[in-house]
DNA sequence: CACTAACGTAAGTATGCGCTAACCTTCAGT
DNA sequence: ACTGAAGGTTAGCGCATACTTACGTTAGTG
């Protein structure tokens, strides 16, 4: 998930899926939305596409892209532990627009966070 | 949400915010949970804090960080507009595999990206 | 008042990253 | 085979940022 929230932070790499959120676009076509060279919209499209936001599909010379939605799952699931009452509101949401009984679930293990130390007083 | 983005996409800060989002903790309680320096986590904290992802209270010299969760609400509403799917997923997970079909809804109105510019063709 | 604990702040450094310019690759048409 | 179009790759540059060390600040305690 790392790897998706730093390709996300990028304001660009963010418009970029936004575009291509819509319908499937060639490089060259997306490149010219932007105001940067093509090369550098070439090097975001590259980020996007490792970390599995992105799908690429060539037809002759031209590159097509394409959302991968399911990449952002991950980002979903921290956002919804770090904020228990969200399936509240998002069953709130759900059933203004649908229809359905959403059931909540557990707020899950410890998510173990990083770097477990021990140190402090500002050693010298 | 630009601000906001660019603060958890620091793997300490979203550390932090995990920590934080547990209970309340004082800046060097939560300083001693990490490899860094305090110094290192206060600058973490006072990012969080303009961002509007955590609250402080001072309670004599100590500073109680607290999480905020509402700072979330912008990021959770750019991923579901990024993925329109996601409410009938959320729906259909909680419906315990039911049978459902899943229809995409419209995309919505074009969420005017940035920096539009029509240049093209490597200019040199 | 002096001293200490708990913090934030400032200055400096190093690594990371987004950008450009130039180059290389692949495919389609003639 | 040659040529042009489409687009990825490389080297290098400049700026942003996470870190450390050192210092400043505020609130308790003797």
């Amino acid at each position: 998930m790392d790897a998706v929230l730093a390709a996300i932070a990028e304001p660009n790499r963010r418009a970029i899926l936004q575009l291509v959120g819509q319908r499937e676009m060639a490089a060259g076509e997306i490149a010219a939305q932007f105001a940067v060279t093509r090369p550098a919209v070439s090097q975001h499209l590259s980020v996007l596409k490792d970390v599995g936001l992105l799908l690429e599909r060539r037809e002759g010379t031209r590159r097509l892209y394409r959302l991968q939605p399911e990449g952002l799952a991950e980002l979903r699931e921290f956002l919804t532990e770090l904020w228990p009452d969200a399936l509240q509101r998002f069953k709130a949401a759900a059933e203004a627009t649908a229809s359905g009984a959403v059931e909540s679930s557990r707020p899950g293990e410890s998510t173990q966070l990083s770097l477990g130390s021990s140190e402090m007083k500002d050693r010298r």
